[in-house]
DNA sequence: CCTTCATCGTTCGTGTACTAACAATTTAGG
DNA sequence: CCTAAATTGTTAGTACACGAACGATGAAGG
């Protein structure tokens, strides 16, 4: 085993005790938003199973399924993702076939984005898997706790 | 302007309406999470300013001064990091000075942790800026709102 | 027109985040 | 005592996340 005393703090930590700084890292939100994410990431990852779709590919693709052709950057805003981020996501959906793009004819600087045959496909898919991966996420609460947390969790996020 | 279908579309999921998929993006935990820790973390970078401490460096720094000196995995055990995250994020503090690293004469295989003088000194000017992050994540929030929030999101996040 | 300003998508650099594999230990069980 | 299992820290690979800078284009104004 480690060191006594190392595990002595370990304890401590653990029971939510505060040590010479005085700072609970257990009370922080920012802290605990991380740890909830990765959670969440966990379930998702384990729900999603065979499709091995990632959080972010699953929102830009039902988007996209929502609302049609549109632009990279304009799926990045309805998705909450930066620019730089939604063209990486994007390429991988596109190198697996789940995605079309050509160039608009109106605007020579935009990409339109639709859905291909296999992107629809796997939409009906995985649809279901969705509701099944945010009721697993909220599973520790009760009905009435999880509606109050998503109220005053989107109050946070905006 | 881009096409006026696709504001139309923009609009409507501002709105919170459905798409064809029945599947509303932002009624679901991940996603608000997701963008609850972006918006924390842009709150971190412009409260921390000059200090230059991600998130994660804040945490390992404030959880070693509270245990003293401890083994790498255990400390990444400390701040919920994998062990490879906490590689990197150590590896970053040492090269700035903040944290000393020596091998465990009990045990060949760990390096044991501590803060250096410079670290110490760094955990004292931004403690309280731990706080300040913590307080303008909540903002949104009334007093009692806050606590029901915590509880609730440290069920969710074990 | 034409010049200023904004937008589009890309790339680079840095920093999480986690899986899988690895060599070097240490621990546990027979 | 000795082998099998577990632990420690590292690396490689993939995928977010975002700031900053870039060239190309488009929009608005005089």
């Amino acid at each position: 085993m480690a060191s006594r005393a190392a595990n002595r703090a370990e304890e401590k930590v653990r029971a939510g005790q505060e040590g010479r700084s005085g700072y609970v890292l257990e009370n922080q939100v920012g802290h605990l938003l991380r740890r909830a994410h990765q959670r969440h990431t966990a379930i998702f990852q384990a729900t999603v199973g065979d499709e091995q779709l990632t959080p972010l590919q699953f929102a830009a693709l039902m988007r996209l399924s929502d609302v049609g052709e549109t632009s990279q950057n304009q799926l990045g805003r309805l998705t909450a993702m930066d620019a730089a981020t939604m063209q990486g996501v994007i390429k991988r959906l596109i190198s697996r076939g789940l995605i079309d793009r050509r160039p608009d004819p109106n605007d020579r600087r935009r990409l339109l984005l639709t859905l291909s045959a296999a992107g629809e496909k796997m939409v009906d898919g995985v649809k279901d898997i969705g509701f099944r991966i945010t009721d697993q996420t909220l599973e520790p609460l009760s009905r009435g706790e999880r509606e109050t947390f998503i109220k005053l969790l989107r109050r946070l996020s905006d």
